[in-house]
DNA sequence: CCAATGTCAGCATAACTGACATCA
DNA sequence: CTGATGTCAGTTGTGCTGACATTG
C-alpha cells in the first residue's frame, strides 16, 4: 500500500548519527579530548608502524588534504604524533603519542558497548545482518560510468 | 580472531555515500535540477496536504533555519511553493510544484533501482535484513542522559 | 624530467546559534 | 504575555580545488 516508508539512505544516515551522537556525548562525559567525527574516523585507519598522510587519505577515501588537515589537529592536541621515515626523506611516518593510544582504545569500548546496547534492544542477530549486510561487496556504485569511486585524483 | 575490522558508523556512513554518490550521479546524468541532498530529503518528510517549515524540521532532524534554508532553494528552483495556511496566518504549508512532483517521482525511481542493483549483488535477503534492521525501534542513543534525541530547541 | 608527498591557502556547502517580527 | 512560527544574519566545521616546495 505505501511503497516507500522510508527510503534506505536515511535510514543509514539515521543509525550513523544514533552511533556518532551517543560515542561523542560519552567521550565528552569521560572527559576525553574534543575530537571530532572525522578525527575519531582517522584513528580507524591507522596502523602500529606508522602510515604516511597519503596512504590514511587513500583508507578515509579522501583527499591529502583534508587528512592532512584531520592529522594537524590530533598533533596539536598531542594525540598523534609526525615521525621521519628513515627509509624515505620525503614521508613522514603518523604515529599515536601513547596519550593517543589511550583515547583510541577509549573510543573503541565505547563503540563497542554501543554495539552491545544496540543488540540488547534490536536483536543480536539482527545486529550480526546489519554488519554482514554492510560488510558485503556492494561493488561500485552503478554511476552509469565505470570507475568513480570515490575522491581518487 | 578480530575484534573488529571496520567498525559498525563507518560502514553505515559508507553504505550512505554509496546510495547519495549514485543517486546524484544519476540525476545529474538525467538532466534533473541541481539538488542538494539535504533538498532530496527534504521531499522524503513531504506530505500531500502541505506542511510546515517547522514541522519539516522536526521531521529531518534539524532546526528550523536548516530546514528554511533548504526550502528556500527549492522555492527558487521552482520545485516547492509556500501557500498562505487559510487556517492560520502565521503558518504558511510548503507544498511541491507539479515540476517539484515530477522530480519526486523521479528521484524515487532511481532511488528504487539502486536498491534492486543492490538485491542483485549481495542478495535480496541481505536487503531486507538490512532494511530490517534499520527500521527497528533502536531507542534513543545511550548518550548517558535522558532525552538528548537531536537537536530539537 | 616525472611522480609522489607534505603543506599552505582559499572556496563551497551545510549545519549551527542568535535575533527579531508576527500572530494564535 | 507566552509560545510557536518564519525569516534574516553571522559563525563554525568539514571537505574540496589550486598551488608550491621537496624528494626519490
Amino acid at each position: 500500500m505505501h511503497p516507500a516508508d522510508r527510503n534506505l539512505p536515511q535510514l543509514l544516515g539515521d543509525a550513523r548519527r544514533w552511533f556518532d551522537e551517543a560515542l561523542l556525548a560519552a567521550l565528552r562525559e569521560a572527559g576525553a579530548s574534543q575530537v571530532s567525527l572525522t578525527q575519531l574516523g582517522l584513528f580507524s585507519v591507522l596502523d602500529e608502524d606508522g602510515t604516511t598522510v597519503s596512504e590514511l587519505a587513500r583508507r578515509m577515501g579522501v583527499t591529502r588534504q583534508t587528512a592532512h588537515q584531520a592529522v594537524h589537529g590530533l598533533v596539536q592536541l598531542g594525540l598523534l604524533e609526525q615521525a621521519p621515515d628513515p627509509a624515505s626523506a620525503r614521508r613522514r611516518l603518523i604515529r599515536r603519542t601513547p596519550e593517543g593510544r589511550r583515547a583510541h582504545q577509549q573510543a573503541d569500548r565505547v563503540l563497542h558497548r554501543l554495539e552491545q546496547a544496540l543488540a540488547e534492544r534490536i536483536g543480536r542477530d539482527a545486529v550480526a545482518a546489519l554488519r554482514a549486510a554492510l560488510e558485503a561487496p556492494w561493488g561500485p556504485a552503478p554511476t552509469g560510468g565505470p570507475g568513480a569511486a570515490g575522491p581518487r585524483p
